[in-house]
DNA sequence: TAAATCATCCAAAACGTTTTGGAAAACGGA
DNA sequence: TCCGTTTTCCAAAACGTTTTGGATGATTTA
């Protein structure tokens, strides 16, 4: 049915290894050769079929990212863009992007993995929504299977990653809040446990620090990432007896969530109370009022991580194993009136 | 390195066919000797080389997607979803799931999907994002490539399907409309080649007819189912002499980005216009106003795709190859006061 | 008792590549 | 002319499965 390298090969009367060695470009073979068994094997339009090759070659010239999906029905933005970037630079790369998904955790995901390592079914991993501790790192270098990282773990190994600095993101955030004036200034972020939040809340703590602002635990609110999260946890802070003048979240959605929370108790985002996020997700643009934010170039950033991962599969010394992105500020109605 | 069948047969004094047959559950082995494979094959941690087994049985056990990526950095809440929806089922029908993408109707996507036919990487292909007339309907069959569709076109090809059915959806909408005393209402929409725009749109003009409404040109516009279009587009009717007094879109983007102009023109959306949109995406229940819109089940939809086209794959039978799904009517107050 | 059937097992081929380890021919230097 | 190089090619092995077409005994049937 499709045609193989030896149907080429009987074309020319050649030996598949010669065509196969012409194609691959290697020196031992006449340049005449070459350019014919090239020509013909594009007339013909000749692909070497993928499995025998992996199979030989034992790599399956494949990344695969495991989608932490946390609820079965789960949409975010963040998402698609991440998913476009990693598939574009695989391209390029001359990789193919293989996607499961598993809720993050949880036994299933290991079990993805597991299978995925055992069955040799990709040759590198691209990883994140990273736990400070994570198993993953810790299985996959122990697997010696290649992979790479959005954001850092405490894990002791050392692995490539690509991090955006929440921590100077918030910091300038929490400037800039201060330098408005505000002095109560909450902190909705989500699970201890997970690496951006780590980074980010160290953020607003030293910020609080710096300036001399007394914390306080009642203004720090763990939620979960999502709009509905953001929503119960703004409830919580704009009851209190004592209103903060200022909210600043771990990401768009909470903020976003947040910012309805505030316009159902009549409260008017910007002027009675600040409210800004950290992503910078489209949706953030188009609120009401439009969301300051901490933006990150999430495509790039994909990118990125695949032409690393890239370069540790195939063993290439890499410039840098650690790249560091600085977020954005954007600053936007949500935190005040701006000429914009 | 990993554990091969050979490895299992040897530890079991057994042939590799023995092993082999023993996994796959042929009735020509005794069931002691499965139960000893069986349990060994688990404890030696065995999984079958994806591509050994691939080349052997000429399947890639794979089914592709190719994201239509309009533009580099592109965001869309919808495909997060869908995309979740195609991992999951095809986890439980045993593939994998490949995915590149490309942008839609350029000679890149023709590209991706002839390396991806010619190199038989996949065993079969969900589209979406159909045009009116698609290249890839023509290509896929007369390639003999298993693939199954979101939404119809006009191809004279019979393949499988799933369909939203949005005429209906928008001539519920515009009944509500209409009930409430709506004359004048324009139509937000996207390029005519798009399979959804011929959709919706025929229930725009059919629920105008109708209901003796006279159809005017000027309240139909082509947008690109972005916010910014939506934005545009709702710029031109908001400043027209004789203001419609509903504007329904053909998605919830759109939707948002009217919303959104019409806030800055000062205009109430629910009181001085109506606003709708379709899809039923987690931010239209938390714009401002909420969005009232036609709601389809995206995950649940991905999931049926993957369902059938494993159908198809396999050769089983369908109970029906085209499956018609009924977009629910969600009212929310863009189209008027509403107790939710 | 011989023949036929049945229950288990297995050797070998095949899938389509890449790679190894030469072989043959052409060439150059003495 | 002969021998060592260089250039160009190739046969065969290997990758890890599944499948084909028996083989071997044991059991049943005639």
């Amino acid at each position: 049915m499709a045609v193989t390298i030896k149907d080429v090969a009987r074309r020319l009367n050649l030996s598949i290894t010669t065509v196969s060695r012409a194609l691959d470009g290697y020196e031992d073979v006449a340049e005449e050769t070459r350019r014919k068994v090239i020509q013909t094997a594009r007339e013909m339009g000749y692909v070497p079929n993928r499995a025998a090759r992996q199979l030989r070659k034992q790599r399956t010239e494949t990344i695969g990212y495991i989608l932490p999906t946390s609820a079965p029905r789960f949409s975010d933005p963040f998402f698609s863009e991440f998913i476009s970037g990693l598939g574009d630079e695989a391209a390029v790369q001359g990789y193919d992007l293989l996607i499961s998904s598993a809720p993050p955790g949880e036994d299933a995901e290991r079990l993805v993995y597991k299978r995925w390592v055992h069955g040799r079914r990709v040759d590198g991993y691209v990883l994140n929504r990273m736990r400070l501790r994570d198993w993953r790192v810790q299985f996959l270098s122990q697997m010696n299977a290649p992979f790479v990282a959005l954001e850092r773990t405490l894990d002791p190994v050392d692995y490539p990653s690509v991090e955006v600095d929440g921590q100077a993101g918030i910091r300038d955030l929490m400037d800039f809040l201060i330098g408005k004036g505000h002095q109560r200034i909450a902190y909705i972020g989500t699970s201890p446990d997970m690496a951006i939040q780590a980074d980010r809340y160290a953020g607003y703590r030293q910020s609080m620090q710096d300036a001399g602002l007394a914390f306080e635990q009642e203004l720090v609110i763990e939620a979960d990432l999502t709009r509905r999260g953001g929503y119960r946890a703004a409830q919580k802070l704009l009851s209190m007896q004592d209103l903060p003048t200022a909210i600043v979240c771990i990401n768009d959605l909470t903020a976003i969530g947040a910012l309805q929370c505030a316009h159902e108790l009549g409260l008017k985002t910007g002027k009675d109370v600040a409210i800004a996020g950290f992503d910078g997700i489209e949706e953030a643009e188009n609120s009401l009022p439009p969301l300051t934010t901490l933006t990150q170039p999430v495509y790039e950033i994909a990118r990125e991580l695949v032409k690393i991962l890239s370069a540790v599969i195939n063993g290439t010394p890499l410039a840098r194993r650690r790249i560091q992105i600085q977020p954005e500020l954007i600053l936007r109605a949500s935190t005040g009136a701006v000429v914009s």
